[in-house]
DNA sequence: TAAATTCCCAGTAAAGTAGTAGGAATTATA
DNA sequence: TATAATTCCTACTACTTTACTGGGAATTTA
């Protein structure tokens, strides 16, 4: 059940962008410095962030990364499935990864039951949650002693 | 976000088992023939779920597993805590396996922060399934076209 | 032209996953 | 008591995934 340091690293950095107000190009240097990510790994994510279209690039000197679009319309969960794939926990409930499993019966298995449960557990979380909403949450924390 | 094999076999058996009537004790052969797990495989699983108190085994001719208890009181999550180990997406919020993570702060670090939601309601649905519930809920079926 | 940046491809060490293999210990039954 | 059936235990292994690292080409600004 675990989140890979792809895909935590990409949801780091793309919070940070989120956060920004000025829509101006961030050097992914200065990302991954910030985030404490190392640089050369992180190069690799936002790659991939880009073929998405979540974000987009300038290149060349003053250049850096933008989100592609406002922060409220990109969901967690999306990023998500870009960096790790799909986000079930049992291949044979995926809709966008679907294999058969092994179980005798697949339309009876009560482990895939639970686990399609699971699964939109998971969903109803990262699908509602934009990068803006995580970007807020941190700033005005609910009050504390 | 994935469960393993060993989770899913260890679940698939403790179901079956689950769903029996008698409390006689299952030899491994025929739980991992009728779920399609490889018999050495289910062999270390039960192992470890024995070592756990999931299960209990008689030795020798005759003998088998049976569950430690009624299906009812046998959660999903703690059958995938025992076999995965921790249920959090990252380290930093499991309370069994805390680990420090590289963000810059912790405290309001909101991948953390939406992480801990997943893993909340990840727990919800796994710490609310009992056996008994897994093992039902495939035989009376919804009613279906 | 020089510096700064993204882009692209390849390699790699370590860990985790999903098993296999072989045999010792224990017990029921004939 | 012998035999067969079972769990118990340890070790090994092939494969995949993860989390990087390295080198340099292409592009843009100043």
């Amino acid at each position: 059940m675990k989140l890979s340091k792809r895909s935590k690293y990409g949801l780091l950095a793309l919070i940070d962008l989120a956060a920004r107000k000025d829509s101006a190009p961030v050097r992914l240097k200065e990302l991954a410095k910030r985030n404490n990510i190392p640089v050369k790994f992180l190069e690799q994510i936002f790659v991939t962030l880009r073929n998405s279209g979540i974000v987009h690039s300038q290149i060349g000197a003053g250049g850096g990364y933008a989100l592609g679009r406002p922060a409220k319309y990109i969901m967690v969960g999306q990023v998500i499935r870009i960096l790790d794939g799909t986000i079930a926990p049992v291949s044979c409930i995926s809709k966008i990864a679907y294999e058969p499993c092994t179980c005798p019966d697949e339309r009876t298995c009560p482990v895939r039951a639970v686990m399609n449960r699971v699964r939109d557990s998971i969903v109803a979380v990262i699908d509602n949650t934009s990068l803006a909403d995580a970007a807020a949450q941190n700033k005005p924390q609910r009050q504390r002693a």
